[in-house]
DNA sequence: TATTGTTATACTCTATAACTATA
DNA sequence: TATAGTTATAGAGTATAACAATA
């Protein structure tokens, strides 16, 4: 008898299932550049926002202040981001030579990835694909 | 000048914060029963699959068959789960009356997860939006 | 008082390797 | 040889608590 999968067609198993997919997948493919997705994305928020502070990315992409040390260290150590004092307390941030390349490999991954992605969902529903993920998103109340 | 996030419309960043989101509030839901989310849906499995064995419940649910182990192992200790022996090496699973009470419990806060998260989503592209997450979530190639 | 940045710590989930017992 | 189950271990993301320096 073939077992039965009673979570299978739970939206929210589903939506975990794909997410998962999709990171494993994302981590996969960043591994050439030696950057987990959560630093990529820090290099394209700061690439985007010269001088940001790491607090303001936190706040950003919701990565909590205690995790945002040790993530801006390793990229500070790989000289891809210099800091720059804005007050005595903030540091404003922003890419190195190095750093812009860097990013801007990174930003051929995710696209691409992006792109690989929203193929599998026929075109007249991505928008509402979309539009559906972000309302989700703030429903964590 | 208000920061630029250049990851808002990529909808595989969508995809991961909506499911963070989601998970997260699903955890929170299922505190005061002490279940994660990992055992809440590996009790619905065994429920509808009695004597499964747990390698077969980490084939359905990808948990590899390491994970599996301490996690199965928390349920038996919790007297929710018992091992019947299937052959020599392996033992079918089956939920003991408090695990098909508490499995129950599991079940009514895992649909009315469900229902709120799909209260945000217009009727009609329900459908569309879990057919676009299942084709995703095979697409981890 | 509140905020920024930091360290330390812990928990969960996940991943790999190695091992046994059995098929 | 392949599979089931287990143990140990390590990595990554995330969470709280605490602290110094600054606003």
């Amino acid at each position: 008898m073939l077992p039965v999968d009673p979570l299978r067609d739970l939206p929210g198993y589903a939506l975990r299932r794909a997410s998962s997919a999709a990171m494993q997948k994302l981590s996969r493919e960043l591994v050439p550049l030696d950057l987990r997705p959560s630093e990529a994305s820090v290099l394209l928020v700061i690439d985007a926002n010269a001088n940001i502070t790491q607090s303001e990315i936190g706040r950003m992409l919701e990565i909590a202040g205690a995790n945002m040390a040790p993530l801006i260290g390793r990229l500070e150590k790989r000289e891809l981001v210099e800091r720059q004092p804005v007050d005595g307390r903030s540091q404003g941030l922003v890419l190195t030579a190095a750093g812009r390349a860097l990013c801007a490999r990174a930003r051929k991954v995710m696209t691409s990835h992006e792109e690989n992605l929203m193929a599998r969902i026929p075109a007249n529903q991505r928008a509402a694909f979309v539009a559906a993920l972000q309302s989700l998103w703030d429903s964590d109340q």
